[in-house]
DNA sequence: CCACGGTGGTAGA
DNA sequence: TCTACCACCGTGG
């Protein structure tokens, strides 16, 4: 059995999408993914979407609360401001390696920034810093996961897979200016 | 500004 | 296992 020396093993049970739906914030409309332990993914609004999506809906209370978790969590970072609480993160998908900087993540608040080397040096492997981008790049729950703090060194703004754009934003209502 | 080398995790073959 | 990616970073022109 090679899983456990291979982090990547833990990729082979994917969490099943138990319900998935939309996230109203002003114009935007988000798509969370629900698994059955939590939040699996968020995604960000896509322009041609709106007709096209079929959600997946439950009558399972509980789901129906991480619903609610996820959008006034969302709306209150959308606000600049740090959410009461979050809902539970399904992060099986994600390596060891990736749990960990997307843990450290977490406690960066709002308004504040580090950068890629500084969560290196956070989860205890220095060395690894184009590997922690790596990592933030592979989040699956961007904005509740907060990569969008995380800045390349000299404060320049680095990258974002769902657009620099958004990571802009993201950054601007947290009075975060870059550049 | 640019080039380059040192890095380490990941996916795909 | 091998290899080719990379949301990096420091140093040197």
């Amino acid at each position: 059995m090679t899983a456990a020396r291979f982090p990547s093993a833990l990729k082979s049970t994917m969490p099943e999408i138990a319900i998935s739906g939309p996230i109203q914030t002003g114009n935007d409309i988000f798509v969370a993914h629900f698994s059955s332990t939590g939040l699996a993914g968020l995604d960000f609004p896509k322009p041609a979407a709106h007709g096209r999506i079929e959600f997946r809906t439950s009558s399972d209370k509980l789901q129906q609360d991480w619903m609610a978790l996820t959008r006034a969590a969302l709306e209150a970072i959308l606000a600049g401001r740090k959410p009461r609480k979050l809902p539970p993160f399904d992060w099986s998908q994600g390596t060891v390696f990736q749990q960990s900087v997307w843990r450290a993540l977490l406690k960066i608040a709002p308004g504040e920034t580090m950068s890629y080397s500084e969560i290196a040096r956070e989860i205890g492997r220095p060395r690894a810093v184009r590997a922690v981008g790596g990592a933030c790049g592979a989040n699956p729950i961007p904005v509740l996961v907060p990569c969008h703090r995380v800045l390349a060194a000299n404060k320049r703004l680095g990258g974002f897979s769902g657009g620099l754009e958004w990571k802009r934003r993201l950054l601007e209502v947290e009075g975060v200016t870059v550049q």
